[in-house]
DNA sequence: ACTATTTCCTGGATGC
DNA sequence: TGCATCCAGGAAATAG
């Protein structure tokens, strides 16, 4: 389940081997739900472009996209505008970007297929199809909130300011810090000594503190060792990330509390499990 | 203006 | 072994 520190690692995975490719067809299959901006769009941004960047915004891989406009040629001028735009993938549970060999097999649930100049493809799969494309004209394209790795104390601490709900449905808001999934909400609690119920809008200016600095330190860690493999997450290259081995309690329901030897505790909030010590977070 | 709940998806795990 | 059921969860839609 690719959070910010997964998506992280594959769009650099991704940036290092097609940046500068040109994108000369595009594919769509049959399937709708993948599809956030109608085909038509999607395939007359994308062929014909030039990967300028891969970068990751929130949970979201962004592709720059540069393409020559269809000139109008005046008699005086030729003007030769470049056309900025983005192709923006969610890669929601289960989605992956392959770039391939053309020869490589199409795997079931594959979407969307560019071809590009270097002679490779670039491929969408995703068997749950929670997964989204869409595309956008340069700036365009809102992420939701804060970069959680570039966000302010004091401006992270605004964001819980009167919230009645729980702590842990904040940290997974994306319209208050985008990138933050289920693992590394509950990695950060832990680490900051909050319970995932705890209501947002109690917790003190010192907690806020512990929480902010924690949440820098989880996804920090997490990208360093290339993102969390659960299930079948594995990167650009194929490479399987190590953070899992990290987990002081995400997945971990009654295995002993790495600091005091609690069974950790899961319950259920707002429909996602969360994990906790009950002796160590308060 | 919030927050809470439901819905979308498939494959793997579990239960009988 | 086979079949049904449950569960994972991000985000949008819906309900409260």
């Amino acid at each position: 389940m690719p959070e910010l520190p997964e998506v992280e690692t594959i769009a650099r995975g991704l940036a290092k081997r097609v940046t500068g490719d040109v994108i000369e067809t595009v594919w769509l299959g049959e399937k709708s739900e993948p599809l956030k901006s109608p085909a038509t769009e999607i395939v007359a941004t994308l062929q014909g472009a030039l990967i300028g960047a891969v970068r990751r915004m929130g949970k979201h891989i962004v592709f720059d996209l540069q393409r020559n406009e269809k000139s109008h040629r005046t008699k005086k001028l030729k003007t030769n505008n470049v056309q900025l735009s983005q192709w923006i993938v969610h890669l929601g549970m289960t989605g992956r970007l392959q770039v391939c060999e053309p020869e490589a097999e199409v795997l079931k649930h594959t979407h969307a297929i560019a071809k590009l100049a270097s002679g490779r493809e670039l491929r969408f799969v995703d068997p749950r199809r929670f997964g989204r494309l869409s595309v956008a004209s340069a700036g365009n394209f809102d992420a939701g909130g804060f970069e959680p790795l570039e966000v302010e104390l004091g401006k992270f601490t605004t964001l819980f300011r009167g919230r009645k709900g729980p702590i842990k449905s904040a940290l997974l808001n994306q319209k208050l810090l985008r990138g933050v999934g289920n693992i590394y909400a509950d990695e950060s609690l832990f680490r900051a000594g909050i319970r995932p119920r705890r209501r947002a809008g109690t917790i003190s200016r010192e907690q806020l503190r512990r929480l902010f600095l924690s949440v820098r330190e989880v996804l920090t860690e997490a990208i360093a060792l290339g993102g969390s493999s659960i299930s079948d997450y594995v990167d650009a290259e194929g490479e399987e990330g190590f953070f899992q081995l990290k987990h002081r309690v995400y997945g971990r329901e009654g295995e002993p509390c790495l600091v005091c030897k609690t069974p950790i505790k899961r319950i259920v909030i707002g429909g996602r499990s969360s994990h906790y010590c009950p002796k160590c977070q308060k």
